[in-house]
DNA sequence: TTCAAATTAGAATGGACACTCAAATACTGA
DNA sequence: TCAGTATTTGAGTGTCCATTCTAATTTGAA
């Protein structure tokens, strides 16, 4: 595995996980082998090898490219709302499609590979605690505790709408988050 | 493909059928083999084809059950309230654990798979239907097209719900579930 | 008890898959 | 231009999979 010195290796690279991730994204990991993704970048297998260790390597890259993706480093600021939140997510999956289609494909389908499942475990519980914390802030009389809680009902909700969004790429992801949100906004 | 006149090759059957129900909800689609199969179940690849044409024929047995099992016809009287259907989802998913996974699993693992996806996608549809006239029926001012819009919004949601106790074991099911129902009751 | 049909055993087949490799070609710094 | 390394090629390897087949065994009705 030479260390990509030459545009063409890039390139070429780039070619692998723009392939990888459309393939993900619309067959879901069963579709993507290294023939199908050799075939949608218009490389053969040698290529593909000449630049990846295995086929879990180019899924890892692409899945880091999708959690990274997700919620972008905004949240860090800790001054978020609820709303800005749900909304960034939302942006996420209209604007990023594939990427939004391949982080919820890998988070339900590829939940029994260990390096996978760790990943997207991980970043789920960081991605609780921001709405967790933006709950507090705008409630205050939540114990954190319970925040964790609602937080944890919400994200699962929100997970649930777009995860229906990949089956029906029609389904209005805006306007359904939207009703979680303004139901949960009511009662806290 | 002789037809099932003995008692062994009822029994057979069933052990296969519980074996490739345990294997879908345990490990996935991708981890439901032929192999697998015959090991959970004692037997042989040779027993396994002489019951059934293909492996996909056990698979969609198998699913059947699960969808059948998702709403027991209770439901058709259609005199229950939101919170009836709610609650017997959270039931099918406390007590018919291995089915239930088995649901999820395939609603979004085996969504590739046209069989299945028509199957699974026709029990939503009739699912959300079903929601929605329990919400005209407690909030009558809704018109039809708003209330299966919210059903959608509740259904999609419970089922993130759903998906995320398949990952872990220990989600409080039946506690977020109720959130979600009250939160779209002290809205509507 | 007997016999035809049901059931099981278990090796064998063919295809798809991830991955390898040696040879050919393209690139770029000197 | 040229040498040396990056990159590409495409056939080849071994493994795992679903499925098939034939011979053996078991069943139960008469």
């Amino acid at each position: 595995m030479p260390p990509m010195r030459y545009k063409a290796g890039i390139e070429t690279r780039d070619k692998i996980l723009a392939a990888t991730r459309l393939l993900i994204a619309t067959d879901g990991l069963e579709g993507t082998t290294i023939k199908a993704i050799c075939n949608e970048a218009g490389i053969l297998p040698g290529s593909f090898y000449n630049l990846f260790d295995s086929k879990e390597q180019a899924i890892l890259s692409v899945v880091r490219q999708a959690i990274d993706a997700v919620d972008p480093d905004l949240a860090h600021r800790g001054t978020d709302t609820l709303a800005d939140l749900v909304e960034a997510y939302v942006r996420f999956m209209e604007e990023d499609d594939n990427l939004a289609s391949v982080y919820i494909r890998i988070a339900f389908s590829g939940a029994n590979n260990s390096d996978l499942r760790g990943r997207v475990l991980r970043h789920h519980q960081g991605r609780v605690g921001r709405f967790a914390a933006a709950m507090q802030r705008s409630a205050p009389e939540l114990t954190t505790e319970q925040a964790e809680r609602r937080a944890e009902t919400l994200v699962s909700a929100l997970n649930g709408i777009a995860l229906h969004r990949v089956l029906d790429p029609d389904f209005d992801v805006a306007w359904h988050a939207r009703v979680l949100l303004e139901d949960a906004a009511a009662v806290t």
